[in-house]
DNA sequence: CGAAATATGTCAACATGGCTGACATAAATA
DNA sequence: TATTTATGTCAGCCATGTTGACATATTTCG
């Protein structure tokens, strides 16, 4: 343990205590800003390695979603990502321009396109998740075994509720649509 | 089993059982997924208010720490937020012209502009505070005693190795400054 | 003291990635 | 057939990041 606790208090300044009480006390300062801290690192990784091929953080979450979700609709994209068409558009257009996605309709309803990854695409959004991974890793074998429970149970509560049933349902099915075997 | 997991089962896909090993073998795709959507509701309550300011997420962020750190140095903020003094000088510029931001001269160093927030600033710092604090609260709320505690220990062990100590020095120097009775 | 380093500010130009609004097309559906 | 839906696209604007160059005070060092 040593001096791995922030402030170097044992229990927080006056919330872990009383955690169940949602008045608005005293500001949760402590996760406010290392959930900025530790975002800013998490998606610093891959923005180094987008650079060189000439992405940003935007075609970043294009790929990864796409590469995790194969057959994604694009309005599906764009609910996830909650940003406009004319945005997600641009992206997207660079990614299939230079061979990352692909385009396909869908066999019920022919307006679709469903965005698959190519096979160069997969290896980019493995090569960014996997650096993401390895941070993840880490952080977690740092902490005991419930750690990535803890970690998971956390950030499902601080989604919105009303989304989180369906982001749950996505990562769900993404779960079983990426790894037939088992 | 069901198909809705995230909080459901007690261990995951893959991971969750093979924590402790850190090699690069399938992804960790729920925190990865996770953090995204965590982190975008997170700061979306705070833009919402902003956007009714004139301002955006670069204030916020100024603001907070600001208000969090009274009397920092124009260069450690640039430190914390990691982006160049010309983007700080805007933003800056903008919150202290309208009055949420004032400059004072050093006085060891008279060249260096300690940094406050005035009542006005304050009052809208820990606006976006509460809003935050509001969610996290919540999300606390409907997990057990350990989960600040435990959400704390992962998003610390997610910083950068390098500047973990710095946060933590900041964080832990911020606590005594804002709270100078207990 | 004078030179160099430091802390900050500023101008100009550019890139990324959000946004709105308007409009176009093809396919599904009522 | 008329309407709605899924998608794409053009045009322009805004916020916020970047680099590079340069200016000004002030401190520090030789």
């Amino acid at each position: 343990m040593a001096d791995i606790n922030i402030g170097g208090l044992p229990d927080g300044p006056a919330q872990s205590t009383t955690a169940s009480k949602p008045q608005s006390h005293e500001p949760i300062w402590d996760l406010i800003e290392l959930l900025f801290f530790a975002y800013r690192d998490f998606v610093s990784d891959p923005d180094d390695v987008l650079a060189k091929f000439g992405f940003g953080r935007a075609h970043h979450r294009v790929m990864h979603f796409v590469n995790r979700h194969p057959g994604i609709k694009v309005a599906d994209l764009l609910d996830v990502l909650k940003i406009t068409k004319q945005s997600l558009g641009r992206v997207l257009k660079q990614l299939v321009d230079e061979g990352y996605v692909t385009q396909k309709e869908g066999e019920n309803d022919r307006r679709q396109r469903l965005l698959y990854v190519t096979p160069k695409g997969e290896q980019l959004a493995m090569k960014l998740a996997g650096l993401q991974t390895e941070r993840i890793a880490r952080a977690l074998g740092e902490l005991g075994p419930g750690a990535h429970e803890a970690a998971r149970r956390f950030l499902v509560a601080m989604i919105d509720a009303d989304g989180r049933d369906s982001v749950q349902r996505l990562i769900a099915r993404a779960d079983r649509a990426r790894r037939p075997r088992t």
